[in-house]
DNA sequence: ATAATATTTTTACGCGCGTAAATTTTTTAT
DNA sequence: ATAAAAAATTTACGCGCGTAAAAATATTAT
């Protein structure tokens, strides 16, 4: 017989000598056959190694074991890391993640939900673009397909929301920030993207308000999601004209840092501090490059491990209920204050 | 009749009023059916949004239309990059992408492999994780699988392999570097993964040979894909023993020079081509990063526009003339010298 | 208008597996 | 050992669509 020509349940059953059904209950959960059946299909697999045709077996489930992840932007580091993890727990679950990149396209997510309502995932970890999202479209994907959203909140869209607090972040940088030096100036695009900027700028107001403290924001222009070069083109032009408030910064998130820190050292202003420093910088996110820009960057970190492993465990506990939630739940995780040399 | 209601193409064609058939030639060639009945069922398909099963689809064609995109490392912008010029390209021939990451191990690498088998993809792009890759494994896929490598070469393993030029990157920096100062000390590590890596230290000993130049190497140790904070690492180890032979660093790619920009910033180590600067770093890949470290770092970029044409455009003509090339051909492109303030 | 050609319809089968019901066999409890 | 329970087998149907062959219809060329 050979190996490799087993074509369909039927040959490798009556290769096994155990009928169709038993394997086919088999291979929906092992542990559903009796110890000694499980050991010769195990058996017969390694010698045979036969696997059972997906699409077959997913036309005829009414629920596959897929689950769909859908980021805004992957080339954007934080996204990569959240992804791997999220995958990670998925495959523990015993399901197959699929990815998908809306590359900060309002289209290309609309795309994504469609290819994905196709595929008839178990679930669907979604991370929206934000104000950017076509939200009727969102909203009609959330009816069909049982959806987690995370990272940036949708309101009232889909079962649950897990994120970080976004308060939680700048109330420790703020705090900190005025409690060691200057008052802190929020630096942040003047339309951005993401929903998550809206609530930074609104926690910034509201804590420099409880710390009775005069707000300063320092408002950039620019548009899409190359937040580096947007950082770096507003930087070069705020601080050519010497136009800062103050000699503190905070940023709205880590790229847009990367960026200012590299206008900063272009015009040779001195970052951190230390007493012959000129400015301090700090932002958001613990970004997985911040550890390496010059001076290295003082920021608040997402607790990733915490919003994936959540994510998940949130999505397969909606899956076993049938899809639907009582009540939409949002889970929020807090910052963790990471001190480097930029502040 | 409920809009949302059709259940299967059955019901579509009854209600547009046109056989199954030739419903199901529509969808599988849009222009072969007559452009009044084209017209038709478009017409319906506005109106009531049926989409066919894609399982019973896949099931039933002995070719899907999935394309698989495979990379060693997706937490590497690089790779986030050239992702997503391929689902582009594959998107623009009408495929489906399936984006997949090795996340740098092996087993996983394997376990996406097998995945993807059974979801019989008409081809696959392949970035495999290099020397750490199963080889057999991959053979083995390469059998059953039209497959292009780009990006890493293995011998002989795929029906072509797209990607860079390592002798054009790396002589043109050593050209560049050798005629405006000192003789470029490369900078790598020890036991890379990437065989890419490889191609580059070979390069340089033959560059800085042709140039009649006294070769010097900086081996430095780590394991893994976390490239920055291991030539960070390095880069503190040496800089602190002042164990440079020349002022000039070479780095064999950009994330090793991010990390070692990173160990010169915090040593207080002026880098850049100034007359007060103390050393020159260049690198080879143009990093999405790169543009914003400190200084800016001068590179050899990839094209990755050019990669990923060639590559999508090779998969399909290999899927064009049933998954086998007469001869595996590898195509390299040249790199662009990208001029920055590090050197 | 007629013939030649192109397209659509009708009919029918098969893909590989999920799954339900009834029956038989095996295991466990008494 | 016997009854009860658990597991496996047999049989059979259905999922939604691809696709082949023959017949019917529509389009194009002459």
């Amino acid at each position: 017989m050979d190996v490799d020509d087993i074509k369909n349940m039927d040959e490798f059953a009556s290769i096994v000598g155990i009928s169709r059904p038993t394997i086919s209950k088999y291979f929906n959960d092992a542990d559903s056959v009796r110890p000694t059946t499980r050991l010769k299909i195990e058996e017969a697999l390694k010698k045979y190694k036969y696997r059972p045709n997906i699409y077959a077996i997913n036309q005829n489930r009414k629920l596959t074991k897929n689950i769909g992840i859908i980021v805004p932007y992957l080339a954007d580091p934080f996204f990569a890391e959240i992804a791997r993890f999220l995958e990670r727990r998925v495959l523990d679950f015993g399901f197959t993640p699929s990815l998908f990149s809306a590359h900060g396209d309002t289209e290309i997510e609309k795309t994504i939900l469609d290819t994905l309502r196709s595929l008839r995932p178990a679930g669907v970890l979604l991370a929206p673009l934000g104000r950017a999202s076509d939200k009727k479209h969102i909203e009609e994907f959330c009816r069909d397909v049982p959806t987690i959203l995370f990272d940036s909140n949708i309101e009232g869209m889909g079962e649950a929301f897990i994120g970080s607090d976004n308060f939680s972040f700048v109330s420790q940088t703020v705090e900190y920030l005025s409690r060691t030096g200057s008052t802190p100036t929020f630096f942040e695009m003047s339309d951005p993207a993401n929903p998550n900027a809206n609530k930074r700028r609104n926690a910034y107001l509201a804590m420099m308000k409880q710390l009775e403290l005069e707000p300063h924001m320092v408002q950039i222009e620019g548009r899409g999601w190359e937040f580096e070069e947007i950082g770096r083109a507003g930087a070069l032009k705020i601080l050519k004209q010497d136009a800062l408030p103050t000699d503190t910064i905070l940023c709205s998130n880590d790229r847009l840092a990367i960026g200012l820190l590299s206008a900063c050292y272009e015009l040779g202003i001195r970052v951190g501090r230390e007493k012959d420093s000129e400015l301090r910088v700090a932002s958001h996110d613990d970004h997985p490059y911040s550890k390496f820009t010059c001076p290295s960057l003082t920021t608040a970190a997402h607790d990733y491990e915490a919003v994936a492993s959540q994510s998940v465990n949130t999505l397969f506990k909606l899956i076993e209920e049938g899809g639907r939630l009582n009540n939409r739940e949002e889970k929020l995780f807090a910052a963790r204050l990471i001190m480097r040399d930029s502040a």
